[in-house]
DNA sequence: CATAAATTCAATAGATCTCTTGAATAATTG
DNA sequence: CAATTATTCAAGAGATCTATTGAATTTATG
């Protein structure tokens, strides 16, 4: 593999982890790690992947360095190598975002709510959470919230947050979030508990970027 | 294109971004494009592809957004679409960096002095400059110094430091710096320095680096 | 120890990527 | 306007990537 020539093979090294971020379905696989260790088979179902593929898949995860894996039972857990591949995740949505009008159409016609949502800035969620004067919203499936969630967020997924709808005081405001800036739970969930005259908006970000900020994580026992 | 999927959809344009940067040459031309502006042959130059494979690879690069062009003359320019496209290309370095076992032994083998040769951080050496306490040394070919160079930085490239070396005051600290984290030249020029008894180190980065943290960029008459 | 569950391995067809080659296009120069 | 220069286009061969399939491996369970 090696040419002798240094600048040479180490920009191969350097696309060697690109190539492995260069399929969509990784990328996916890639989010759903962000939130927290999972099984071959849990990410097979979430994904809608085969099993064998989504193994091939995390292997090649694994030669780039993205993802690590343990051997516990006979299930392998895989999780992100560390928090800098979230990093790089957030870095390359960033430039998609900023660069590509495909991105941008498809932002808009998806979550076009977002203009009226401004979200919630992470540090200013923290401040408000310590004087009581929100509640944090976890919308994402229980496994995920399990994994790791923000200190004293609820968790209701989005399918069951209809029946709880008049659980809410609707003068406390609620700050809902879920995997990250696109996912659509979140903005879902905002615009369910609106309707009904609950005062909600959207944290900016989600579990991965309120980490990465080096803000306190809470997890279920494990 | 479009599956009508909206997370499927945003990811695969994710994907294409990476896919772009999933190609050792063309990461290189992006770091040449990290730079400066350069036509497609001066690329096509210092790549060592063919023209035409260049212009391929440009293209690419402009499909995935990361790249934008102008004509003048019969001449096209290519540059970075923004800073952001240095700051993902960092993000892929030190995630290579920190996880590929190939990486570390690469760098290990190739840049030995580097344990040796502590960086002085940006920040550090702007201040050191304005009390003119060391002078900064920019080793890359002419053009590039030509497009954007540390404020007061001299330019000797590489090539042409053994003829000049008798010029540096031995008292004088030399910082030399040229593409990036990894590049050779700067490695090679405090090597070469401190043979001769100067004292020299290296800058923390190149100047796409020093771009990103904000501070000054000279540049010499268009 | 046989069976079941979870994951990986191996082989393959079809799609995509990459480099090369030679021609086509566009802008400049004499 | 013909010749030159810089870039792009188009087509094709060979390499690489991806999803599928079915078998092999490993660990737990009854």
């Amino acid at each position: 593999m090696s040419t002798g020539n240094f600048k040479h093979d180490l920009f191969s090294q350097f696309a060697r982890v690109a190539k492995a971020l260069s399929n969509g379905y990784r990328l996916e696989l890639l989010e759903f790690l962000a939130q927290g260790e999972r099984s071959v088979d849990a990410l097979a179902q979430v994904s809608g992947l085969t099993v064998a593929n989504t193994s091939q898949h995390l292997q090649l995860l694994r030669q780039a360095g993205l993802v690590i894996n343990r051997k516990a039972g006979h299930k392998v857990y895989y999780r992100l190598s560390g928090m800098d591949v979230s990093a790089l995740l957030g870095s390359l949505r960033e430039v998609a975002e900023r660069h590509l009008a495909d991105v941008d159409r498809l932002v808009d016609d998806y979550l076009k709510v977002k203009d009226s949502l401004e979200p919630v800035p992470a540090a200013q969620l923290l401040e408000r959470v310590r004087d009581g004067l929100v509640t944090v919203l976890d919308v994402r499936p229980p496994e995920e919230y399990a994994a790791g969630h923000l200190p004293g967020a609820i968790n209701i997924p989005l399918a069951e947050l209809e029946q709880q709808l008049n659980e809410f005081d609707p003068s406390q405001e609620i700050v809902a979030y879920c995997r990250g800036p696109h996912c659509v739970l979140a903005f879902d969930a905002v615009a369910k508990l609106r309707e009904r005259g609950v005062k909600a908006r959207r944290l900016d970000g989600g579990l991965p970027e309120w980490r990465m900020e080096g803000f306190p994580v809470e997890s279920s026992s494990t």
